[in-house]
RNA sequence: AAAUACUCUUUUG
């Protein structure tokens, strides 16, 4: 992306905003955030003023690098440009609080949002409850859950999956396989994340009998078991000290043209 | 009169 942006200078063509904001993107991509971030600079120096979407794809760029101040402070720089931060603004720093450990600010962002007149959307609460599922907050992970529908947004099948894996994180494995028995209830289909979060929280507990009926739950269901499905479900019955059952799943794995890794 | 391009969320070791 960078070759082509400067081919078009040697082309006599001009950059607009779009370019640079796709090549801002493509940097996040690569996960090149200093480039990221040198680009929005070098945008203003050649005359092209750096819209909201600049901004979001470079503190983008900072967040999924795990650069979680410097994601903040382009977004607290945006007002100081004359930039209103908008839905994607506030995800996006949800999701670099939740990448920096940071459950609490991403809590107060959310709240912020809402005093500055910003409806949260339903990304926003499964960035939340993703972020207090890195903090181990598994408890305010689920109350967020429980608090969508009463602002009109129906939890989906990522809400759930985050809901799960803070159970996970936070050694609820009841509290997991209840979420994955609700959200069947209430109508959002489990999917192959939903079983993996749900096994990873059995296995976290020493729970390997569970685990490994989840997994043949999956096969009933029909989901097509991953890698990850079974390096779960293999780590439980390693914690549980039953090697006859982890070397078991290993040979299914191959029978099932699952690569073990 | 009209087409096309840019940003946010989930799972194991």
């Amino acid at each position: 992306a960078l070759i082509l942006l400067r081919e078009m200078a040697t082309r006599g063509l001009n950059p607009d905003v779009i370019t640079y904001n796709t090549a801002i993107s493509a940097c996040g991509a690569g996960e090149q955030w200093e480039l990221a971030v040198s680009l929005l600079r070098k945008m203003s120096t050649k005359g092209v003023r750096p819209d909201i979407v600049s901004y979001n794809s470079a503190a983008d760029a900072c967040a999924v690098a795990g650069r979680y101040r410097e994601a903040m402070s382009l977004l607290r720089e945006m007002p100081r440009r004359g930039i209103t931060p908008d839905v994607v603004t506030y995800n996006s720093a949800i999701a670099a609080s939740a990448s920096g450990g940071k459950w609490k600010i991403a809590v107060g962002l959310l709240r912020e949002m809402a005093s500055t007149g910003l409806a949260p959307c339903l990304i926003s609460f499964n960035s939340v409850i993703d972020a207090c599922a890195k903090g181990g907050q598994s408890r305010v992970a689920v109350n967020l859950l429980k608090r969508m529908p009463t602002v009109g947004i129906i939890p989906d099948v990522i809400s759930y999956n985050s809901a799960i894996d803070a159970c996970a994180k936070g050694d609820q494995w009841k509290g997991a396989i209840g979420l994955l028995r609700e959200m069947q209830a209430v109508g959002v289909p489990a999917d192959v994340v939903s079983y993996n979060s749900a096994i990873d929280a059995c296995s976290k507990c020493d729970q390997w009998e569970t685990a490994v009926g989840l997994l043949d739950e999956m096969r009933a269901v029909g989901l097509k078991r991953d890698v990850i499905s079974y390096n779960s479900a293999i780590a439980a019955c390693a914690k549980g000290r039953r090697w006859n059952e982890a070397v078991n799943l290993l040979g299914e794995m191959r029978a099932l043209e699952v690569t073990p890794d």
